[in-house]
DNA sequence: TTTTATGTGCGCGGTCTCGAGCATCGGGTG
DNA sequence: CACCCGATGCTCGAGACCGCGCACATAAAA
């Protein structure tokens, strides 16, 4: 009946290693819990039964960890590298001890990660971007509450558009589902309301799209042209386009796909001789 | 027959189906991208060079994943069996259909953990929590804003108080860091206006709190036990507290170890061990 | 005490994985 | 056309990991 005490007391501890990493080999297991492999291996077996950790080869995984959202996950990686080279634009002009606002999405998201570490005021809704600065001594993080949209993950609704009245940023960071000619679009009416908010409590406007968001309209209308300082896309960009933005009064920051990892643009025969 | 563009759409592939998984067996991978194994392992040698992937025997795991909490992390697992004893018993008590304002702490964060799938109106101010319920679309999610700390992760300040002023749940489940004469203890400052706000916007209170919080006490006082509908706690509760609680008003909900998970209660009689 | 049960460590054979080397293919270059 | 080069797939020896059985130690039961 009475099992031993040791005996739980190091499946616990098995169990924080591996919910703290998400991963563990079994020989660092070993290693740090000063048991034999053996026994390692039949506490990774009875957890696994119990349904807390999954084994694999060389190795165990935490199974109790958080859904993910739909919309990173399901996400074709078609212009992935795009957005990937305009994020890291996008982080350059933004400077240390700013304060800047995120919006939510994956290419903000991609932004918010170059922010990290980075010595900062950051100011979201996002959900997925305010995990990723909740544990950074580094920068202070303020989140705006509301209601949470559970595909995208951010907060919604007249909660967080009241207190995005009493903010002031320096920079804002704005995502967009199409830009026309009449401005920004978004897909989804209460979180434009929010991202007007944004707009209103920032000295400057940042919008990150990649090329395809250009000449796409969506839902609701969030902000002409006009009220954006400047825009960050990649060199897909048709020159129509780069004129209208001139013409806009923004300005235009075209961030250039590196080689090591171009996809969804040609170069074929990649790294080496490329005429040019 | 083209060359170089498959190479990093199968990268892209590749790497979407880690991001999403979190971990990937080779095998599986050779089978969903329909390579031979050679290339998906150089594949793999090419992301783990970039870094955003790291290799295990057998398969694979996302690296660009989000850092964890302090909080979360150095956690001994002393009275986990506790906590998680202690979160069950917490949720049952809580039906479907209710709003729940659900505080930060390992204790609720486990109760948070059950009531996930349930349906529900979630209120909280813990990032971790709100992980939780981020993505299920059984149960919709409000979350607090306002400045986050970051051991904790939980969201503190006027802006969180004020939104909560606004608020009314049926039930708040509240941790403590110390349970003494003079009521609930907190060991920060601004979490105590916040967790005063949050038994002000409560039709009911319960307390998620294990035997060694009692008789301790802390920075700085939340409430007076009258405040307190109900206590959840272990059976690990000495019969003079369980007198005061009851002489307070409140009632006490005692959660019983179960036999697979007991560890630092009792049983101390064979507590050595150590060959020659 | 002896007996029994449980937990733990060690060793061995089998299976799986890894990395490197080699062959093939297809296209671009001179 | 001949050559080069990157990409892919296959093979194979070496090493890692797994599961099993056995031996030993300790605590509870007889």
């Amino acid at each position: 009946m009475v099992i031993s005490i040791q005996n739980h007391e190091r499946r616990g501890r098995l169990l924080d290693l591996i919910r703290v990493r998400g991963f563990a080999a079994l020989e660092e297991l070993v290693r740090e819990l000063g048991v034999s492999e053996s026994t390692v291996r039949r506490d990774l077996d009875a957890l696994e039964e119990q349904g807390t950790a999954k084994r694999t080869h060389g190795g165990v995984l935490y199974a109790g960890g958080m859904p993910r959202l739909a919309e990173f996950d399901e996400r074709q990686p078609a212009n992935w590298a795009a957005k990937r080279a305009i994020a890291a634009r996008a982080a350059e002009v933004i400077s240390d001890g700013e304060t800047v606002l995120l919006d939510g999405g994956t290419t903000t998201y991609e932004v918010a990660r170059l922010l990290v570490g980075r010595s900062l005021q950051v100011v979201t809704n996002s959900l997925p971007v305010a995990n990723l600065f909740a544990s950074e001594s580094r920068s202070d993080l303020v989140l705006l509450g509301g209601y949470v949209s559970p595909r995208t993950g951010v907060c919604l609704g007249p909660y967080a558009n009241e207190l995005l009245g009493r903010l002031h940023v320096t920079t804002t960071v704005l995502s967009a589902a199409g830009i026309a000619d009449e401005g920004l679009f978004n897909a989804h009416l209460l979180l434009a309301e929010t991202e007007q908010a944004m707009l209103r409590a920032a000295g400057r406007v940042i919008v990150v799209a990649d090329s395809s968001k250009f000449g796409r309209k969506s839902l609701t209308l969030v902000a002409p042209l006009a009220e954006i300082d400047a825009f960050v896309s990649d060199d897909g960009l048709t020159d129509d386009w780069k004129a209208r933005i001139s013409a806009a009064g923004s300005e235009l920051i075209i961030a250039v796909i590196p080689p090591e990892a171009e996809d969804d643009r040609d170069l074929r025969s990649s790294t080496r001789r490329r005429h040019a």
